[in-house]
DNA sequence: GCAAATCAGTACGGTAGCGTACAAAATCGC
DNA sequence: GCGATTTTGTACGCTACCGTACTGATTTGC
């Protein structure tokens, strides 16, 4: 494991495994526990969230839909976080979509469960506050990275968000998808993918990338990686293992 | 006024107006009203938060700094809003600036009143939800919008953005400090801006840019601008006047 | 095992925006 | 009012990325 290099352990959401016994056990008798397959809509726009989800492996995608029907990743959801974050806000709808973008196994809750359960124990809730900080660094970096950095560059770190959101070395992914992630074209993944692929950093056949050499990857792309990476150790501390 | 034109009474911040009279009566007690002079910085990245402000006329800029100097706006925080959002979610530093854009008059209150008040009292916390939750969609959008917009548009929505946030139609901005907000070139504002101009969309002297025609500059923006509109509106409903 | 579908490689002209530079115009300090 | 400073206008070659399109490679379904 390189020394950057922050894993889940495909055992429970971080967020859930932080909260103490008496309220894990009660939140875990609210959520079902079910398998998620590439491209389901979790979340529709302007839609009542019906759940949150808890990944525990595979990892969601929020997505902003433009008008002209172009789509364009705001943010990546894995084992550190959750989706409908806008229940800590008591808010129940969003105007992004949310998308599983690698299968897995998630924990969900409803919304009524959730609200519930925010409003009448404060454990979830403090949780819930740091994720909230985390992600609003995270997106504030998001908005910084596409309005300055390469398409090369920001496919390493996103090649690197969703390495640290897996199991394995080995990511799931299309060109196309990453095209969609990325807004660009899929043609642009293709050259900087190859790019990366000769360099022996990756590796990928038909829908599958392997991350060959993670310490390279991490040097191919830009600050943005380090930044998010650091706004979740500076409040999610790893448990050691 | 435009139809879609949401605009502050220059007499309080919108979070502290909605308060009801008792709860206003004792954060107002809490905080100190001051004149903020333009690039003024309010908050440095990762260092103690000391004050949360709200704007009662002026604006605030978010602000990510990369590591080779550039500054990218995340986002704005004018009447509508707070900077130190932070301290809804318990959390006292954060890895943005935050600097003053548009000189005006503010509130401010110290990091210990205002966690003793989010700690003890509801009624804050409640608008400061519904204000993350605004913020989170606001600079979501953001992230798509740098990512595929051209430069013309963004100009416009950000344009817009800053019309929602000051009295009067004279924006007190510079090229130079719009290709920072921008994340672009100094040359690449002065051309969008002499196009808007040339169509008598705006006008503008050293320093000022005059809003001539709003509803025209609405349509040259994307639909970026709308969807931030939106989502103030369906959160924040404007008091009638 | 073969047809159909998906995924990846590559090419080519077009263009938006960059880095840089320099000069003109407006404003400020005194 | 005048020099210094700030702000704006404009130009030029360059690069990254786009839109589109076509081909080839791999996988899937039956």
């Amino acid at each position: 494991m390189s020394h950057t290099h922050v894993r889940g352990t495909g055992q429970e959401n971080w967020l859930l495994a932080m909260l103490p016994d008496d309220a894990y056990a009660r939140v875990l008798a609210l959520c079902e526990t079910i398998p998620m397959a590439t491209k389901t809509i979790v979340i529709e726009p302007d839609v009542l969230i019906e759940y949150a989800h808890f990944p525990i492996t595979g990892c969601l995608s929020v997505v902003a839909l433009m008008k002209d029907r172009g789509r364009v990743e705001v943010g990546t959801v894995g084992w550190e976080g959750m989706s409908g974050l806008s229940f800590l806000h008591g808010v129940e709808t969003t105007r992004t979509q949310c998308i599983t973008q690698v299968a897995g196994t998630m924990r969900r809750i409803t919304r009524q469960d959730m609200m519930t359960e925010l409003g009448s124990h404060g454990e979830l809730v403090g949780l819930l506050n740091l994720y909230a900080d985390v992600w609003i660094s995270q997106i504030g970096q998001g908005v910084a990275c596409n309005g300055v950095h390469s398409i090369d560059k920001r496919l390493a770190r996103w090649l690197l968000i969703t390495h640290d959101r897996v199991i394995g070395d080995v990511l799931p992914l299309t060109h196309e998808f990453l095209a969609v992630m990325l807004a660009v074209r899929r043609a642009s993944v293709t050259v900087a993918a190859t790019a990366l692929q000769n360099r022996r950093i990756i590796d990928y056949t038909h829908g599958k990338i392997t991350v060959l050499d993670r310490e390279q990857l991490e040097k191919a792309t830009c600050e943005c990686y380090e930044m998010q990476r650091a706004s979740y150790e500076k409040l999610l501390p790893v448990t050691p293992d």
